[in-house]
DNA sequence: ATCAAAATCACCCTAAAGTATGAGCTTAAT
DNA sequence: ATTAAGCTCATACTTTAGGGTGATTTTGAT
């Protein structure tokens, strides 16, 4: 507790403490008679000066840093696919249709893709016909063609 | 020249001018045996007051700020198609070649392509069988994922 | 529990794609 | 001039793709 009140506070503590300590060397060197004789001016003029570098100091420390904020525009490549989800709800594809269309864009025939998703190829063929539909064209090259510009497909 | 010289040194011309202010004033006031009577830690505290404030203000006024580089992640449309010649050279395909590729992967039907480019049917399947065959592979659609692939075609 | 969408499969038929072979013509290099 | 490669086209054939219709089963949401 008191540790934590002496770490947050201790800027404040610090220069409550110089300004006593000051006050304190300066009352002794007035009672010593040693510099009595010098003028108020050179008093004024030390007082003012190391109390504004205790003010610098106590500024700097309490306040909030100011940042500026510097936006380095960095370039990434968009290698990186954005699946374009709105396409997809608007196109109204079902996750087996997308899996075809996936396969298709790569290259498999529909007897491929029966034989990898482990259905006929009656199947395929019903999937892939609703993707021509949905997509709107007649032929798998224009289907795969058309999903990639739609972002729907890598 | 001096106007630049001012802004410049604005906050130390006019820390130095409160200084001698001050020190006039504290003469002034002395002159008049208006608070002569006035102890002298008055003095000293008031002062180391005052420039404490001013050394505060001079500090924020002078502090660099941080200077926070924030990257902003930029996505580009990344065109960056870099049409691989070495691949064409090592496949041999030939000029006509490429365009029905290119065709090919426009999702054109080979009737579609032959009307493109004036030719017959025929001449188009004996086109595109060529590539698959330099491509080493069956079908269209894998040609294109192939071409992609190589950056033979965006 | 019920209803709609999705997924599965079949059959038939047509269109498109792909394979194989041969051949005429043009062009660029040797 | 000869040659090789590229482009063109044809015929015949096989395979794959695609369209249309209908049906059963699964699944997810109300």
């Amino acid at each position: 507790m008191a540790l934590s009140f002496w770490i947050k506070n201790r800027s404040v503590l610090l220069y409550s403490a110089s300004l006593a300590a000051l006050l304190f060397l300066i009352k002794w060197l007035e009672w010593r008679f040693i510099i009595v004789d010098y003028s108020f001016e050179l008093y004024a003029g030390a007082t003012a000066f190391i109390f504004t570098l205790l003010g610098v100091w106590l500024a700097l420390k309490i306040a909030k840093p100011k940042t500026l904020v510097v936006e380095k525009h960095v370039l990434v490549k968009t290698n990186d696919f954005v699946f374009d989800a709105a396409a997809l709800t608007r196109l109204g594809l079902s996750k087996r249709e997308m899996e075809v269309l996936q396969l298709m864009a790569d290259g498999l025939s529909n007897q491929d893709i029966a034989e990898k998703l482990f259905v006929s190829l009656n199947t395929i063929k019903t999937h892939s016909s609703k993707v021509f539909e949905k997509l709107e064209v007649q032929r798998r090259t224009q289907a795969v063609d058309k999903a990639k510009k739609l972002n729907l497909i890598p």
